[in-house]
DNA sequence: TACGATAGTCAACATGGTTGACGAAATAGT
DNA sequence: ACTATTTCGTCAACCATGTTGACTATCGTA
């Protein structure tokens, strides 16, 4: 292995990218709690941004995340139960139950947005605009295909 | 939000982060996989880590991954079924039982850093030594505080 | 009309996490 | 030395997330 420099194992880079986004993370959730919306995990916020304005039914959703329908489903009843989703029948197709972000939804989905932006903001005046766009980009070469691949529990758990 | 750049939205930056992540560690057990440890999974690795040269006990092994107890000796339970980790009695001590990394958990441990570093060297030729440098450090300086912390399927889960 | 495809649900299970309770063993204090 | 406290491991019950398989109801079509 005469490439590797001891002084940069290879194994701190998947630490660090860890890190970066669990620090984001909690971030936003510490600052959505502040703000009224206490019972969003980490995970709803992308479930609610894959279902979207216009809506979804659950077998879509699974396809837009990755996942099973049965698992989708699953995660929709936990969502409606605290009010950011909601079913509705589909008027066209008894089969269908749409699926809907709820205004308490669509103003989680608003404030995480807003948020972000302030995060990175933060990580702006720390590092440099040039720096952050740099880590953006090159991370955007090196990992596109796995960009919005959510099923981070059963993926990383096993 | 004047700061704001709409062609560089907040909310981008965790999922690069996250799809880097994901990234290297698929790529890590792809091959893990092909060198004869197909079993591995991604939490997998870090518990062996976290277990380290000199063994330790189930309890500390929480402390370190910022779990409780049980859990880490429910992970211990299943690693041990897969061969990477054995428990022995600590003739010292007859409360506890010391958990060990196995040869052939060492030999997965051993292979998981010369690909860790090889993955390094591939986005080092992608990107350069110097943007790859850049992106550790900057990572260092604004998540240094979440480095290892691995209970990623309760913490982004719920 | 009858059949195949699709949507949703139910059931059973695996994995990874939690809290609470408990026995056994070590340690500290009187 | 005896007792009280702490510590370690485990058991049990439960939650969240995922899986696969089976099933019903409905839609669309040959």
């Amino acid at each position: 292995m005469a490439t590797a420099d001891p002084a940069r194992p290879g194994f701190a880079l998947p630490l660090l990218l860890l890190a970066g986004f669990r620090t984001l993370i909690d971030d936003l959730h510490a600052e959505l709690a502040r703000e009224g919306h206490p019972e969003l995990r980490p995970l709803h916020g992308f479930v609610l941004q894959a279902v979207g304005a216009d809506g979804t039914t659950a077998t879509e959703l699974g396809q837009r995340l990755g996942i099973s329908k049965q698992a989708a489903g699953k995660t929709v009843d936990r969502l409606v139960a605290v009010g950011y989703l909601e079913r509705v029948d589909d008027p066209t197709d008894a089969r269908r139950r749409l699926v809907r972000v709820t205004p308490r939804g669509a103003d989680g989905l608003h404030r995480s947005a807003e948020i972000f932006d302030r995060l990175r903001e933060r990580w702006v005046e720390t590092l440099g605009p040039k720096r952050v766009a740099a880590m953006e980009d090159d991370l955007h070469t090196v990992a596109s295909a796995n960009w919005f691949r959510l099923d981070v529990p059963g993926w990383f758990g096993g």
